[in-house]
DNA sequence: AATTGTTTAAAACGCGCGTTTTAATCGCAG
DNA sequence: CTGCGATTAAAACGCGCGTTTTAAACAATT
C-alpha cells in the first residue's frame, strides 16, 4: 500500500534528521535505514527538502497527539502545576541520544529555523508557551505586566532548554559522580520549579516595581568596562 | 608576509563559520572573502578541518584578551556584580546577525562540540563560570551545597543563553512592539538578576533544605501523563 | 645571483550527493 | 486481460566540493 513505505521513510528519515542536521543527512542514507528504494523516496516526496518539511510536520502530529492539553484535577496548586510542568519540559531536554527524536528536531527547529519552523510555533511552541503563561498568572500578581509575565515564562524555558542545548558543555564542567547524583530530570526539574516559585513569593516588589528592587542598593546605569567585542 | 595571509584567512573564515556550520561552509568561499588563492589556503592549514579549529582558537584568543577578568572595585555588592556579569553575558547573546561572530562559533560549539570545545571549555567556560561561582558564593548561606551552587550558576547561564538560543521563536512569540520595547539586553539581564536576587533573598530555606520548600503545599512524586513519546 | 619561502592563477582529480532515468516486477481495479 | 499505480534494482547525470597539482611570479635572505 502507499501509506506503507511512505511513513517508513517518514519513520526513518525523523531519528536521522535530528541526529545530523539537514545537510548532514543524506537522502541515501535515510533510503538504506527504511529499507527503501532511492527512486521509491523521489516518487512519494520529490526532493529532499520536501522529505525535511514532512518530517518535522510529522514530528509535531505525533508531539501533539502525546501531549493532549494537561488537565489538572481542580483543586490542584499551581505551584503543583508549575512543577509538573516543569518537569515534562525538562525529561524532554534530558538525555543525550536517547532524547526522541521529534524533541531533538525542534531543538533544531529552534536554534536555527527552516521553512519549517513558523508553523512548528504556531501548532506547538506557541501552545505550550500560552499553557505556561496560564500557570504564572496563577502564581502572580494581578498587577504583573505582560511583559513581565512573558519574560518569565522564558526565564522557566530558558532554564530548562540549557540542559539540552549545553548538555555536553555541562559534561565537560561537571564532574561525573556529581552529575550522576544531581543531574536527572527530576532533581533539575524541582530545582527549577523551586527557584521559581521562592522568587515569585519573594516579599519584594520585584515583579511590578518597574525598576530596581531588593535590598535598596543597586546601581543599575553605572557604566562598566563594556566589552562589546572587536 | 606569512602571517597577513594567514590571519586574513583566519579572519574571513570566522564569520563564514560562524554563520553557516562547518559543513555548510566551503573553503572556496572564505578564500573568496579573504581575496586569497584557494591553494594558499592549503599552503596554510592543508585541511579545512585544521583551518576550523584555528580559527576557534582565535576566537577564544579574541574573547580572552578582550575580557580580562572582570576586577570590581571593593567595596561592589554581590548583587552589583552579578548585574554586571549577568549584563556583559546577555549582551554578547542579543543580537541576530550583529553579535560578534566569536559567540555566535562558540554557540556552534556548545550545541554540537566538535573536537575544539574541550580547550573551549578549559580556556573559556570554566573560567567564566568559577567567576559566576564567586559571585554566587557571596550571595548564598555557606550551608548550601556545592551541587546547588552549581545548578543556580546553570539558571543564570541559562536564562542569558536561551535569548540567543530561541531568538528567532521568541520573535515569532511576541510581537515587535513588546519586543522593541522590552527585550534590550538591558531590561533582559536586569530581569534575569532580579530573579536571581529574589530568588536568593527568599525566606525560605529551599536552598538548603534536601527536598520540598516554600508553602508547604508540593507533592512531589505524583506520577502524571508521562509522555516519553512514542 | 641564487635560494628559499610565499602567493597567485588556473585547471584538474576524485568523490559524494541530489536527482533522474530506465526497465522490470507486483498487485489490484476495471 | 489490460491498464495503472506502487515499488524495486541499477545505473547514470550533473554538479559542487575538498583537495591536489602545475607553472609561474614575487619577496626577502644569503
Amino acid at each position: 500500500m502507499a501509506e506503507d513505505t511512505r511513513t517508513r521513510i517518514l519513520n526513518a528519515a525523523g531519528p536521522v534528521f535530528a541526529e545530523k542536521g539537514y545537510q548532514n543527512t543524506t537522502v541515501r542514507e535515510i533510503c538504506r535505514v527504511a529499507n527503501v528504494n532511492l527512486a521509491s523516496m523521489n516518487y512519494h516526496f520529490g526532493h529532499k527538502e520536501r522529505l525535511y518539511i514532512e518530517t518535522v510536520k510529522q514530528a509535531q502530529r505525533n508531539k501533539i497527539e502525546q501531549v493532549p492539553q494537561p488537565q489538572w484535577q481542580t483543586g490542584t496548586s499551581p505551584a503543583e502545576k508549575l512543577r509538573g510542568f516543569v518537569r515534562t519540559l525538562i525529561t524532554r531536554m534530558m538525555g543525550t541520544g536517547e532524547a526522541p527524536w521529534q524533541t531533538r528536531l525542534m531543538m533544531r527547529e529552534i536554534m536555527q529555523p527552516t521553512q519549517a519552523c513558523q508553523e512548528l510555533v504556531q501548532n506547538y511552541f506557541r501552545p505550550q508557551f500560552e499553557i505556561l503563561l496560564g500557570i504564572l498568572e496563577e502564581l502572580l500578581p494581578a498587577a504583573t505586566t505582560q511583559p513581565k509575565r512573558h519574560q518569565l515564562a522564558f526565564s522557566v524555558v530558558g532554564q530548562c532548554l540549557y540542559y539540552r542545548v549545553a548538555h555536553e558543555v555541562v559534561a565537560l564542567l561537571i564532574d561525573k559522580e556529581e552529575r550522576e547524583a544531581h543531574y536527572d530530570a527530576q532533581q533539575l526539574g524541582d530545582h527549577v520549579t523551586d527557584l521559581m516559585l521562592a522568587a515569585l513569593s519573594s516579599p519584594d516588589s520585584w515583579l511590578t516595581s518597574s525598576r530596581h528592587s531588593s535590598s535598596g542598593l543597586e546601581s543599575s546605569t553605572e557604566r562598566r568596562i563594556e566589552n562589546t567585542s572587536s
